[in-house]
DNA sequence: AATGAATGAGTATTCATTCAT
DNA sequence: GATGAATGAATACTCATTCAT
């Protein structure tokens, strides 16, 4: 009855995932205790097992369900833009707008993911792939229209922007101090990933000719 | 007597650190058990533990002694490049290089330093951070010479190229499959994040402009 | 509310402490393991660590309990008695009586006791101190009546008591066999004690006067 | 060669006796690493095994050549003496004598001996039982010459004057305050032994009727 | 559904002992 | 004899998971 006015969600539910990541955020996966989330979200032990199979599992619910609101969010609003440079910059906007919102959710994700990416057995993480593959697909995007050149693998440059977005956000999350604000991180890193680092009207010129040249081709 | 033809290096030692680095290279460091380790490194258990003080400081002691050795490396072919850029791109190509060279140690750095970092109490990481300052330190010397646009912050700079460059590795040590070359990965990291995603010669020269604009000022 | 009908006793605690009374008598402290204990107590290892800290708390635990239970017992009955010697005499013939009830108690009491208390951290032992009180007080009583000489010091005659009572107790507990009855011990234990090891009515009359004399006053 | 000026002592084996017995008395056998001794004896740990089998063995030789020795000295002593409750007065003197002089090694066998009886395998402690007979021997001899009542039991009685004075080592060894000192607990435990607790004298001369009464036969 | 007491498999670490030098 | 590096058996304790209530 009570799940009519649930909107779909399990109050529990929500509770134990919104504990997790608070907890896996501050303490780690490895030194979080089933009974430290159970503490958090105000359950028994026990009552986390009615919702999840196992720790393993908890994790990958919390990050699938998280990154389907993400992926739902980031899609919809891309879908109002037709610019593919501009939807690039509007993808990493949001992805620090998405920081800013839940740094928690930010903070397991960044620094739980890749290990669990390689040691939970059986996860193969298509949700992770899927947000990827939003940068992909602008990128393939672009070069169609051709405002990114042809040769750059799309498979290669979107692990490039989100390498660069995901060590921001450590910093983010991680630093105690304000050194950088999110602002300072949002611009630098569109400026850079969609600029270069190296400034354009270099007056030689010359640094855009071969840029991926190995030291055999050493310019003089 | 017989560390005459040690070269410096004690065997066991070495013999230990290189087990763990496969060891946790495989099976991850929460899930490698120190008798895993002994048993690559061909010792019992308990020897282990004469050379190290316990696991994380095993974990600790490879992570530093391997960084040493890169530092020292990259900072001594660097020291022949007078041109920044170029220096920048030297950089990546060795980055490269050291993946190519020891897979097992680039996946433990890649894999588990985030984690040792925030969990392994009274873990600095000032040798990682060094390997960051080499980036920024070229960032801040191409920004002197008019190479670097002077308002983009190296602090954040030198992790968009680490984010980026980390991420490859990660495709490249985790992905058995061999879709993408290190000379592919080195390429496309050098292109663009020296000379950004964006094709600079854009016909309507348009976003250059205000690359990093937030939402209240958007082009119609 | 099943603790109602419990009697004011947690049932797993008190297995577990008869378990670990039973055990650290039959083969001590240090060579008893808490998987020992478990299954005298028909627990799983991990229940111990439910009700006590660790080892060094059960035992601690164990003897405080156990002390509890004594120190109420001998002092409600001492309060019955008002003749100080007697009450000697009755403290004397309780300590017989417990160790006769609980051997295995009075084996650990009597031989780990020493240990724990020098070398279990933070341990200081009150209620010892307190079963020692008992005597001390009685032994005050005795010479504010007269009964016993004001210059005996009763912080060392507590200790000559008890180490007496302490030291037929363990020839009663490790002893195979029934060389001397409780009562044997009793008997002489009080005697002893009590008015001495030397004949008082000797002829000669001389050992008396000065029966601490240092060797420098060696009589003829 | 050397052996000839060694007075049959062996110079390592002796430096390996006086650290253990400083280590044990400090840390208590069972917390004392055979490193620690080593260490102590500024010996190789590797050297304790080419003179004692084990650790085990070694607390045994240390206690069965001290004890040896104070038997020596002890029967040494007593043999001047003809006046068995003046043997005894001796007795008691020496004993505090010795834990003046060596007051690690009293600790080790105070505290450390009632383990060891029990749990260190085949061990039989001969030398101890030696050192008690010395007591019960006295006894035997007063009570042939009238001094003794024969009614008490010799062997009862050596526990009850080593008990107490046992426990009078102990507050000495363990006790960092010199509330008593030496002199105090030699004269108070030999008065108390000699004589009894209570006073001879006792105008009502009450008490030395039954002493050891049980409790059936109480008086009005 | 919810609980939380009980379980017991799993493991880092210690340290007595050995033995090649 | 002397060494101390190496060994590996031994164990206290943890914590994910279960299940009777």
């Amino acid at each position: 009855m009570k799940k009519i006015f649930n909107h779909g969600k399990n109050d529990k539910h929500e509770q134990i995932i919104r504990a997790a990541i608070k907890t896996f955020a501050r303490k780690g996966f490895y030194n979080t205790r089933i009974s430290d989330i159970a503490k958090e979200a105000n359950v028994a032990d026990g009552t986390i097992y009615l919702y999840f199979k196992n720790k393993d599992t908890l994790l990958v619910s919390l990050f699938e369900e998280s990154m389907d609101r993400i992926i739902g969010m980031v899609k919809g609003r891309l879908s109002h833009i037709s610019d593919p440079i501009e939807k690039l910059c509007a993808f990493i906007e949001m992805h620090f707008e998405l920081i800013r919102k839940d740094k928690f959710l930010a903070e397991v994700i960044s620094v739980e993911l890749r290990q669990s990416n390689k040691f939970i057995k059986e996860y193969k993480n298509i949700k992770f792939k899927e947000y990827l593959n939003i940068i992909s697909g602008i990128i393939r995007e672009a070069q169609e229209k051709g405002r990114v050149a042809k040769h750059l693998m799309p498979g290669i440059l979107k692990r490039i922007v989100f390498g660069a977005l995901d060590e921001l956000t450590l910093i983010w999350v991680l630093a105690g101090d304000s050194k950088y604000t999110i602002e300072n991180l949002r611009r630098d890193a569109t400026e850079a990933l969609i600029h270069g680092i190296a400034l354009k009207n270099n007056p030689r010129g010359g640094n855009s000719e071969d840029p991926g040249n190995d030291k055999k081709s050493k310019r003089s």
